[in-house]
DNA sequence: GCCTTGCCTGGAGTGCACTCCAGGGTTTTA
DNA sequence: TAAAACCCTGGAGTGCACTCCAGGCAAGGC
């Protein structure tokens, strides 16, 4: 099949989601090779073994030669991993969050609680970020104005 | 003089710098200690050694045996090295901003830019944390009608 | 049949941003 | 004037989240 292996997002800041060239769904099927299901989530098939080796993923259905087939399920399952990786939830907490969805329903209470302080970590983050950019717009200003100025002169 | 050396946030998870217990200025001085400038800005007393050797912060004045002693101007320049921090900017961008500065006047245009671009990462990444929380919000909402289902029967 | 491409595993390696240590000098407090 | 607390440097160590490697099996095209 041949697709080609995901566009790294440059390593060093905080982790992107949104690249560029994401794959659309190959309609309909209900079983995607690891490379199909990187080029869809652009996450690497690396990451995805990894990802399934600590715990990150449901077990992953096998071919009858043992290799991975995902469903959508575990796409569903990959898009919502990626939306707590967007609030800087450590991989860690995202496991444990795992873990309790595996021991079954009486764990909502404690998921439940998980994602609220999650949520409040994102509402904290987004105050954050719209300071910064009250700090940031101030600064492009100066630097604009000084422009003008020198540039009139 | 002992100022307690600095409360560490949990190294795991994206950058704080809300931690508790901020120091207030030391008011009208204008020459504090690594362990002040530590309790006030949050950061331990080895990420400023490291920030200077790095070429983050302007070197840094002197005390007649070697010690630094920083300024308003240093604490200034720290504060703002916290906003870019909180945007998830990788530490070598902000080597290179400072770079730009020491450079003059004559740089204007390229930190202009810098910001500019850095001020759309900003609101990008507040998109993407506002779409987290549509996704957080709704699943809450899930295991809540859950539970309240399972107490009513 | 053979070549290319894709996938498997366990384990080692990488890059980032700190964080700590050894071994020593300095400043403050009692 | 001691003891305690603080600060210095260069370099090594840490934790996280990947990322890559070696060595090998498997499937499709020619």
């Amino acid at each position: 099949m041949t697709v080609t292996q995901v566009a790294k997002s440059k390593p060093g800041s905080v982790p992107d989601c949104s690249d560029e060239a994401r794959q659309p769904l190959p309609d309909g099927r209900d079983r995607y090779t690891i490379s199909e299901v990187a080029a869809f989530t652009g996450l690497s098939a690396h990451t995805l073994r990894w990802y399934e080796r600590i715990g990150l993923m449901p077990h992953v259905d096998r071919s009858h030669t043992g290799q991975r087939r995902f469903t959508n399920r575990d796409l569903d399952w990959l898009a919502f991993v990626g939306k707590l990786r967007l609030t800087g939830m450590p991989v860690a907490d995202m496991v444990r969050y795992a873990e309790l969805v595996r021991l079954g329903e009486h764990t909502f209470s404690d998921r439940q609680e998980l994602l609220e302080s999650t949520r409040r970590d994102v509402l904290r983050r987004i105050g954050e970020l719209r300071d910064t950019l009250a700090v940031l717009d101030h600064k492009i200003d100066t630097y604009a104005d000084a422009r003008r100025a020198s540039e009139r002169a």
